[in-house]
DNA sequence: TATGAATGAGAATTCATTCAT
DNA sequence: GATGAATGAATTCTCATTCAT
């Protein structure tokens, strides 16, 4: 069994308090406690907070823009296509949880703060959506529309769903089958593809 | 002309600078200096930071729900009484730019440290979007659907939207009508609207 | 009795504290114990330590540039305006126990680190001393000198002479009359000042 | 071509790096890396920083002090005697130009931290000029006068302006004959020399 | 000998909060 | 109500030194 290299451990402790609590939220004490390493160790692997906080993002972003972007090219109409995008985009959500945190907060400070290359990856979605939107309308499925705002559909919708699982998970859940309690992301996936192709097909 | 009482205006300054800057990135100094008050001033007035930024997002979520709630209630049939909803959402999320970045953050952290108060405002938002929902199915013109992902949907489009406006504002439009350049929330409201709405409608 | 102000409190001892260890050698939390305030008392005082720098240099070169200036300036004659000008930055080093240090220090780091107003006061000392040679020439009183070698045979000697009292105090006196024991800035102004003045005068 | 060893290697960078930021301004990542070893190599060859001083500091003092008492010892009448002390010393300190700007930063600091083995190099010049001027005042060449203020006034000015060459050199020249632009140690010396032993000689 | 990694003890600076007037 | 000053408790980052290989 490989050992996981200091560096990376705490990239990936990092990444869950950067998740959880923000960037000023997140105190490099707490970091070198929870990866149980020296303080020193973190600025010995990764120069200082801001670098930390890049390196943690690319490593989270860089992923998910790769699977989306490999599943919509796999598939050859433009529905399958927009169903896969969102199906994968929703899926490396659930399976990164902290992605849709640190998304949501950097959304909310409009961006300004957030590394170059990990504003790449997530252009890179948004070109794949773009293009997938553009395929349907070329064949005469899909009506004309706007790309952000499907863009921000899917993500914001994923995001919300993703990011309050936690909380919800959280809540005294007083039914089993209450919708608070709905975790379950391939179905939310489904439903969110059903309601943006049924908008979109030409009827 | 009324003078803006100070406690006022503290307060509409902090609620500017938590959505910036998020709850631990707001520095009382800043707050202090930015509204031109001396920062024991803000003592007097507000208690602690934590007191104050609960008083800052009950001030904010209070209208928006009030508004969403009145908007539903005057509309009579599903339908209007749905895209009732979604536009004043919308507008009232524009209108008060500071709510989405907020929101935004709060849902990042799983809610877990927004005040009850807050949070009270949406949940009222929340069952207002349920009983919409419940009178489309009873009145056989709704499918059945996840109020949740309908909220998620509303709630994540919309922050997205708005909050991402300074953003986009600040890129260097290569074209006017380039879509990363779409501001018209009002537009943004309709498309959404309408992905919802022909979604649930049985056809 | 006037209250020393905290801000002057922290500069004066921080004047002795660069002097006696550099400015790196400095600790900022010996400094606060030291004079008796809070460490962030030292902050709110003088921005950082650099800053601190900047004030104490500054405090400190400002009287003895003036005061030799002055002096210089009340004597008629070549010869005496030259005596008193180094019988007065005598005193005024001996006065200002720290200056000595301080400025060899900066001079041994090239002066590259000393703060821009400080370099100005040392610039006036050295102006007026070019004055007061160049009117002994214009007199044909002294011969044509490099104003530059005898403004560091000065500085360099009355620095060394006070800078190093400390030291020779803490030496084992095995004789009261033991020249390392000689202490005393007026007689070693004076022959100073008859060493370089002799080697002036035309014969 | 001799290789040079690391440990000289290390003890020649560290000589500069003392001189150019003090001791407590030196650090020791940035000694390894301007060396070009790893740092634990210098902690294998120099047990600590504090002997790694102490070893830069008597390679320093012990040539310079050995090149002053030759010279001087070479010489028969009191007044070569000393012009040859002057000259010597003031060329040795030109040509390790740390030489004087780690001995100003002793001096600064009273001698507290120099370490004894340095002190006593320092100790042998020092008595060197003793015997000289005791010499000229037994043939009755010289005035009484108090070494300790000779060898300041040598000391203090030589290295006043060694040391401050390079910055003298970084000043934006105006005039190519500027006096601030002197870098002659020779003339320097010389006038210097005069001065003193102009007035020592009796008339 | 040499080196990448690790670390305990600092050291500079910040920040929410309080106090005296 | 308002304000300049003060402060204790963090918080980020540094640095001399050591360890394992």
């Amino acid at each position: 069994m490989a050992k996981i290299k200091t560096s990376e451990k705490i990239l990936n402790c990092a990444t869950r308090l950067f998740a959880q609590h923000g960037y000023d939220g997140t105190i490099m004490d707490d970091l070198a406690q929870q990866c149980g390493v020296n303080k020193a160790s973190i600025y010995y692997h990764h120069k200082d907070k801001a670098t930390l906080y890049e390196n943690a993002l690319v490593a989270l972003f860089t992923p998910i823009a790769d699977a989306v972007v490999a599943a919509a090219t796999a598939e050859d109409g433009p529905v399958t296509r927009l169903e896969s995008h969102i199906r994968v985009f929703a899926r490396a959500s659930a399976e990164h949880p902290y992605f849709s945190a640190i998304l949501m907060r950097e959304m909310a400070s409009g961006g300004r703060n957030m590394p170059v290359s990990a504003r790449r990856q997530m252009e890179r979605i948004l070109k794949r959506l773009g293009e997938t939107l553009q395929l349907g309308e070329s064949q005469n499925i899909f009506k004309p529309a706007e790309t952000l705002i499907i863009h921000f559909m899917i993500v914001g919708t994923i995001n919300l769903f993703v990011a309050s699982i936690p909380f919800r998970k959280s809540l005294p859940g007083a039914d089993e089958v209450d919708q608070m309690k709905n975790f379950d992301i391939d179905a939310a996936a489904m439903q969110l593809s059903r309601t943006i192709v049924d908008s979109l097909l030409l009827k």
